[in-house]
DNA sequence: CCTGACGCTTGATAATTGTCAACCATCGGG
DNA sequence: CCCGATGGTTGACAATTATCAAGCGTCAGG
C-alpha cells in the first residue's frame, strides 16, 4: 500500500468511521494494482477474492449473455465494486473493464469479512454501502420497466444536468454508445432520440448537452427522487454513470 | 408478539445466529398486524419506519411512475422486505400490496439500527440478507437489458421448473398479469409469446406450465446461472416470484 | 498530407412490443 | 339459475425499437 493514499483511503465513507487498528490491518492485507486502457479485469463467473476501490481512471461494469452485452454502470474514484458478491462469497455478476488507465485497490474479501466482525463501525458503513448499492440498482430497473427509450433518455439528462451543480449545459462524461447501453438502447436509437428532443427543450452539439427549456424538458422527463434520485441523505448512489464536468 | 411465532422468527437466517437478549429485545419491540387482500401497505416515497416481514399470506412489490405501474417481485413466507430503505432511513423505493390475507410482522427500524451495532451476527446475517437482494434485482436487470421478451418467459419457465425441484411441469404461482409486469412487457404479449413457445418445447394449459422438450426450450432460454441463479450457497433469493407447487 | 480506424449519424427496413377493442371462460353472489 | 366481475385470449393496428448498410467527421500514425 503506497503510504499516499492512505490519508483519501481513509476518509472514504467506507472506512471514515473505523478504528485505527482495523483499519491498517485491511490496509496491510490489500495492494494497488495499475490497470492500462481497455482490459477487462473482472469476468462475470469468477470468485469474488477481492474488494475493488478505485483509486484513479475510470471502469465500466457490463454484463453478458448470448454474444449481447449491457453497461451496468460506470465507476469514477473513489467508487468501489463487487461489494455484494465480496460478502457473499459469491461469484462476480458482472464483468469490469478500464475505459482508461486506472489505479485499483485490492482488499482480500476473506480479511474484509473478518474486519467485518470486529468493528462495528465498519460494518454499518459496509452495510450502508451496500444498501446505497441496492437502492441505485432498483431505480435503475425501475427507469427500464417504467420509461420508454425517450423519456429515459430526457430523464437521464435532467438527473445529470442536477448532479453537475444545476447547471443549463453539460459533456457527456461518457462515449455515447456506452450511454446507450447503459439506458439500454441502441447506440442508433440513442442517437435519434436525441435529436427528436430537439423541440422539447434540449439541444444537442456533439457531446454537448444544452438544456434550453427545463420545463418542457421536464414534461417528457417527469423526474422523481424515486428513479432519478437523490436520497435525502444525499450520500453515495452507488453505481450510476459518472457525473459531468461543468 | 404472539409467542407462537417466535420460533419460526427464530429460525429465519436473519434471526437465528444472533444473541438471546438482543433477539427478545426485538422481538419485544415488534408487532404483528393482519392485513385483508388487495390492500397497498406501502406506499413508494413513504418513510421507512418498519422492517418488514411476511408471516402468512403473499405480497406484491411494485413501482409506478406517470400512472404506469410495474411488478418488482412477489414474497412468500418468510420474506423480510423494505430492508435497504430501513438501514438508510430513506424512502421505499417501492410499493407492495397483499395478493392474500396476509400476516406481516413489523420491526421498528430505529430498533434494528441500534441492535444492528450490539450484535455482531445480526449485523452480519443483516448484511448477507441485503447482498442476497442486491444479487438478485441485479440479476432482474440483466435479464431485462440482454433477453427479449420470449427469452425471458422460456428462462422463467426453466428457473421456475428447476425451483420446483427439476419437475417437467408446473402451475403458474401468480396470475398471468402479474407475471407479465414481472417480466416487463404486457399481458397480451405474454400471452401470444406462451403460445409462440409451443413448438420450443412447451405446452400451455390454463395455468399449467409443461416442458415437452427441455434441450429444445434451452435453446431459447440459455439458462445461465449469472442471470437465472441459483448462488452456488443456494441461498435466499432475495425476491423474485414466488416457488411453484409440483 | 494521406490513410485507416473509430465513433457517430442517417436511411431503409424489419422485428418486437404495445394499444385498443372485442370476446371467451370461469366463478361467486344474489 | 343468471349475472356481472374478472382474468385471459385474440385480432387489427400502431408505436417503439432493432438491424443492417452506408456515409461523415475526427484524429492519430505513417
Amino acid at each position: 500500500m503506497p503510504a499516499i493514499d492512505l490519508p483519501e483511503i481513509r476518509r472514504l465513507p467506507l472506512f471514515s468511521g473505523m478504528r485505527q487498528d482495523t483499519f491498517d490491518r485491511l490496509m496491510k492485507a490489500s495492494y494497488v494494482q495499475n490497470f492500462p486502457e481497455g482490459l477487462v479485469m473482472i469476468r462475470q463467473g469468477e470468485p469474488a477474492d477481492f474488494l475493488h476501490i478505485l483509486l484513479d481512471g475510470q471502469v465500466e461494469l457490463f454484463s453478458s449473455w448470448a454474444h449481447r452485452e449491457t453497461t451496468m454502470g460506470v465507476l469514477r474514484p473513489l467508487g468501489t465494486f463487487i461489494l455484494a458478491a465480496t460478502i457473499r462469497d459469491a461469484p462476480y455478476l458482472m464483468s469490469a473493464r478500464t475505459i482508461e488507465r486506472s489505479r485499483i485497490m485490492l482488499v482480500p474479501s476473506a480479511e474484509l469479512r473478518l474486519i467485518f466482525r470486529e468493528d462495528t463501525e465498519f460494518a454499518t458503513a459496509i452495510i450502508h454501502e451496500l444498501a446505497g448499492c441496492y437502492r441505485s440498482v432498483v431505480r435503475h430497473a425501475k427507469g427500464l420497466k417504467l420509461r420508454n427509450s425517450r423519456e429515459r433518455i430526457a430523464s437521464y439528462v435532467m438527473r445529470q444536468a442536477r448532479l453537475a451543480g444545476g447547471v443549463r449545459s453539460f459533456a457527456l462524461p461518457v462515449e455515447k454508445r456506452l450511454l446507450a447501453s447503459y439506458l439500454g438502447m441502441t447506440a442508433e436509437n440513442l442517437s435519434r432520440a436525441l435529436k427528436g428532443l430537439e423541440g422539447d427543450g434540449l439541444k444537442i452539439d456533439g457531446a454537448r448537452i444544452i438544456i434550453t427549456d427545463p420545463a418542457k424538458l421536464a414534461l417528457v422527463a417527469q423526474p422523481n427522487p424515486l428513479i432519478d434520485g437523490p436520497d435525502p441523505d444525499g450520500l453515495t448512489e452507488g453505481f450510476a454513470l459518472p457525473v459531468p464536468r461543468d
